[in-house]
DNA sequence: CTGTTAGCGCCTTCAG
DNA sequence: CTGAAGGCGCTAACAG
């Protein structure tokens, strides 16, 4: 059924060795030898038998991007940047890498995370890209730590992108973080210049590090600015999209209607959020500003403009696709990569402020 | 350095075989042993090595899912669902098959195709999806037509989704399409309904299958009104994005003033117009009326909420990861899904209509 | 139910 | 620069 190494050998009319060595490409070859099985190969529509390549080489050109959500937009720029940045990537010697960069939808399950990383290194990938925050809890973190050190030892190259290492000092992962802490900082001291004191906060799912940190931003900024009353009462927690906005909106609003400000875990949920406050007969940035987090494209096509803050989504991500395959070598510790405040039509000081 | 079957056989005290038959799960095995071996595997940290398994049995656990715009929802959702449908597989037996689905982004790129084609082809990837629309340029599609034909003699499955399949009566692919084309006729009669009768279409790119598609639907609506003139004047063409919107309205708008209503290619491209059209200092609905396609999850948060054509992704995807896996059995003939128009606030009567 | 025996297709020293 | 030979780790018949 398959044609095989030896099949091309044969019709080439040299050994299986050789041409192994064209296919390759990393091995002096004469070139009219490497013209014949070039053309031994195309006569024969041959393709490389993967696995035995890989077993017998020990290692393949595998190499898994892991994200909590494919749907949305942020895990989809990110996963796409270093993708392209895999492929195109000019490998060590000159020689086109044919890697094989593929993304790993875990939505967010931890089982899942584990899951995949076992199946990708029952593959020996060459290397796995974890994309976005983690979660905080210590059974999992442990799991992570051991797994990660096993794909580690076995040549795998592991790097995280918008998330910390799950413990300290571990030398075998290469680790590129988003200034989320001081990115929420920088939007809720916005507001603050802005005028308002009431400022509501749709936060994202309390075990999960990046929304500690934008949440843990926020709140320092509030504290920069002596405001420590009601902190937790104007704190509403859900998941990362539309609906958690709108409900987090209407229960901030109830619980406080005085609120002239609300910040969201993210763009999605500052969209929900919107709406909820337009819902409720209230005008957005007059009677109340909304603000989100990352900058989707889509940010700048809501209405009114989002103000949100930007976080560098594609060149980390081709940065970490870069980093993934050995492009470019790693920090000495761990990299952090900066918000920008980007500021439009949403936000606007409280009204009589 | 990795530990191996054998070792596992060792520690556990039989032979290799009941150890990858414990593994394997579809073979019988005395209770006893089979905790003494699983023990063993605990002890010894150890995991099946892919590449040797996928060589010894011929067969990978591999699936790819090809898209087109990682970074774009629609794939996004459509890639998710299909991932999650084969993740969560039953498997034949009622054992659980660890499949590893993973998506590929391919930009839209054709080269880009046919590279992570063979590339799931090296790895005797045990199916294939192609999710999205494809060129139709005659030489992409004999090349596709023949790695599709080779990959399919090599037992992975195929299943293109929301793609027609490249040449005819090819019974060793499985086609699951969406109704385009009626979709875009029902919006199209929709605007006409209200009394438009000068619309505007900022169609996808020209040689792509769903964009033509939705474009022939659209036309099909205005010659069922028996309008006819002005049609290819009323067309702007472009990428699937929020600029190629803007900047399509833009055109359409100084092409034809008197305009009163803009179907967009999808739903992005129907935000970008929108943006476009008040930029005008023109108003949506009450001047123009503007209509997307897809029903992404935004489109009920744009202002005003946008009027488009549902598409049932979830349903889509989750269908054709099981069809990939086969869990589902292959329809007879292309299986097409229907397209349901959603009318929101973005459409209206024209003005003075 | 379990062990034995051959490969699966390729890469990689080692000679020539 | 090219050929020969051994083995990577696992599975799949066969026996028993």
């Amino acid at each position: 059924m398959a044609v095989t190494l030896a099949d091309v050998a044969a019709r080439a009319g040299v050994s299986p060795a050789t041409v192994s060595r064209v296919l390759k490409g990393n091995y002096p070859v004469a070139e009219p030898t490497r013209q014949r099985v070039l053309r031994a190969v195309e006569e024969l529509d041959y393709v490389l038998n993967g696995p035995a390549s890989s077993l017998a080489a020990a290692t393949s050109d595998l190499v898994g991007i892991l994200v909590n959500d494919i749907a949305d937009p942020f895990f989809g720029i990110l996963a796409g940047a270093a993708q392209s940045a895999i492929g195109t990537s000019p490998g060590a010697g000159g020689a086109r890498t044919e890697k094989l960069a593929v993304v790993c939808n875990t939505g967010g399950s931890p089982e899942c995370e584990l899951t995949y990383l076992t199946l990708l290194q029952r593959q020996r990938a060459a290397a796995v890209l974890l994309v976005g925050g983690a979660l905080e809890d210590p059974a999992h973190q442990r799991a992570m730590t051991a797994k990660l050190r096993q794909l580690a030892d076995g040549g795998t190259r592991v790097v995280l992108c918008g998330r910390p290492a799950p413990s300290r000092d571990d030398a075998s992962v290469t680790v590129l973080t988003f200034d989320d802490h001081g990115g929420a900082r920088e939007l809720t001291a916005h507001l603050l210049a802005l005028g308002h004191r009431r400022i509501g906060c749709v936060a994202g799912p309390e075990e999960r590090t990046v929304a500690r940190h934008r949440l843990a931003g926020h709140r320092a900024a509030l504290v920069d600015a002596g405001l420590t009353e009601g902190v937790e009462r104007m704190t509403v927690r859900g998941p990362y999209d539309r609906p958690a906005g709108y409900a987090g909106a209407c229960e901030l609003l109830s619980r406080e209607p005085e609120l002239t400000a609300i910040v969201a875990a993210n763009d999605t949920v500052a969209l929900g959020a919107a709406a909820a406050v337009r819902d409720r007969g209230l005008r957005i940035p007059g009677d109340v500003s909304v603000a989100g987090f990352c900058d989707l494209p889509s940010a700048v096509d809501t209405v009114p403009a989002l103000t949100t803050v930007r976080l560098p989504l594609v060149d980390a991500g081709a940065r970490a696709g870069r980093l993934a395959v050995g492009d470019e070598s790693a920090p000495a510790g761990p990299l952090e990569l900066a918000a920008e405040l980007v500021v439009r039509d949403s936000t606007a000081p409280p009204p009589g402020g």
